[in-house]
DNA sequence: CTGTTAGCGCATTCAA
DNA sequence: TTGAATGCGCTAACAG
């Protein structure tokens, strides 16, 4: 049987009230006291219920999900996602709003989180976007207790308690490597496709790619990589362009949204053998997977992601420290035969 | 704020103690108040909640891993995420013993399962042999109520729960897409290398690559698979002779355990340009990675397999429906700039 | 600064 | 067949 807050106030010989503010660091206890409860706590190794903290306590946790608005596919799956963990709330103890913003502008998403009320949620997390101002405001609402982690999108120099993502650079190298042996020693270029280089984990992923293409697949070149706001039809626009100017082109690597652009634009040259590595799972890709359009699509489980993300911003809620093991986002490599 | 059971009792004129009774599924409660209750139940959207429940219940799950003895490093990677689980078991309420049975030997798992006590477990996990003596085992358990889920090896036909895996037929036509791109054109033998076809994983790995050789890379001729029981000496061995007799090995897929000895072997023959796939991050397998001697690791993430086959067998006691999404086990592929 | 007491939502005796 | 009362492990008034 393992030892309850009754356990330890014999032991300790005080009241219960009194082990429950040492155990919750609550002031009014004298250091004498205090010490006698921790020394209680170590001996008999005690270990709180939290669920039945929370039952007593009837505890929920208010948070706040950020991201991008607009059509990426990508998004709205992870939207979805969210939505999902809203049905488990219940369960959960979670209560879960999302707010959009445009995508790639950091004011709106400034402007969003400086309208929380930091009494009225405890966790937040949000797909950022890399720059100053952004990195200040989470800064701001780690100051008044409310927890932040970054989605999808990592802020480096931030002080959010968690990143809910990938290693982009590696995901980078990873989608060198598969273009690299994919194409098998043949020489050529390769033609790289970004979104925006105003978002970390595509400007990680780009430099990723870079040093291994240049590290260990000599014969192949980089071309780009071309921005396209993440937007389908810019981005069929650019392939379709880069593909006629220049015959030399044996592989695409789409680091960013908008495969329905790439999609479209090799369908109208399937006669050019071309080597394809994008990102995300999605109707889209999934099915250019199937049909050869794609060779590899590398993915993050944006369920896992918004899963762990709750996980995390709960645990902090607490002070506790949440199970690393199982929050690494790995970075998925589906061919067509895999595919979940 | 949801409804309680004091909501409920009210709602439908009766006592706390009824209530429990219709929505417990015990006996003793009139037709006509059942339905009362269930009215009101309905009426007000009652959810239970779960871990108020198991507060007043005191109730913990025993739960028993049975897994494969011996020195197959992905089994004790295993055996470790399972310990790893039991230090976690004062919170998730669960009480988890360890049983290890020669590897291949289905009449000691027979033996292990049926000296389990049916009202002392209420699940079971195990790394089943596929034979009919361990699924007649098996059923016997759930007929006598206790939950069974098995682990990394299912068994098809069996009344088990739930299989904590990965789809193996898949994981086979994954490894032959890799080897196949892999070997870009060039016309060639494939070694496979297999442990036992006694389990059905490895049998399935087995008919999948084969399926995507045949249908794919017409210029690939498969040797093999050759049986090594896991052994990684046996393994060493069979690779070596098989590389030395025939000059037109161009590959290796590795669908068992034993890389210790793949590895060695292919080391002593480091001219030897070979594409090789094996199964399971372990230490060996990472460092073949890091070093090149392997291009391709395709994995399943025990950790998840273990927390999900609690999880499941949890929520199988409690007569839940588990959420597909989060057990559902991926077919992981790693190169080295993927490794977690 | 410390202790008493009454719940949180549910399960379970024990009576009736 | 039904209900009242008690407690699971913990928190939070409210006294003292």
């Amino acid at each position: 049987m393992r030892p309850t807050v009754h356990d330890i106030a014999a032991e300790a010989g005080v009241s219960l009230a009194t082990v429950d503010r040492v155990l919750n660091r609550r002031p009014g206890v004298r250091r004498q006291t205090v010490e006698k409860v921790e020394n209680a706590v170590n001996r008999l190794g005690y270990v709180r219920d939290v669920t039945a903290a929370n039952l007593a306590r009837r505890r929920i946790y208010p948070l706040v999900f950020v991201i991008p608005a607009g059509p990426n596919s990508f998004m709205r799956v992870l939207e979805a996602e969210i939505a999902s963990a809203m049905g488990r709330s219940p369960v959960e103890r979670t209560s879960i709003r999302i707010e959009t913003v445009p995508p790639f502008d950091s004011g709106a998403l400034v402007r969003v989180l400086d309208a929380l009320d930091p009494k009225a949620v405890s966790g937040v997390a949000l797909v950022a976007t890399d720059t100053p101002d952004v990195r200040a405001a989470v800064d701001r609402l780690m100051d008044q207790g409310v927890q932040v982690a970054t989605l999808v999108s990592d802020l480096p120099g931030s002080r959010r308690v968690h990143f809910c993502g990938i290693d982009n650079i590696a995901a980078g190298r990873t989608a060198g490597n598969l273009v690299g042996r994919f194409c098998a020693g043949r020489r050529g270029r390769v033609l790289v496709v970004a979104g925006s280089m105003r978002v970390s984990d595509h400007m990680d992923r780009a430099s990723g790619f870079a040093a291994v293409l240049e590290a260990d697949f000599p014969d192949l070149d980089i071309v780009g990589p071309v921005e396209t706001n993440d937007d389908a039809d810019t981005v069929a626009q650019a392939v379709a362009a880069a593909l006629d100017a220049d015959p030399g082109i044996i592989a695409i690597y789409n680091l960013g949204a908008g495969n329905r652009g790439l999609i479209e634009a090799i369908r109208a040259r399937r006669q050019r053998k071309l080597a394809v590595v994008a990102h995300e799972v999605t109707d889209h890709s999934r099915q250019a997977l199937a049909e050869g359009v794609f060779d590899a699509v590398i993915n993050q489980d944006c369920g896992h992601e918004v899963r762990s993300a709750i996980r995390v911003l709960k645990a902090h809620a607490d002070g506790l420290a949440p199970l690393s093991d199982q929050e690494r986002i790995r970075i998925d490599i589906f061919l067509k035969d895999n595919l979940p």
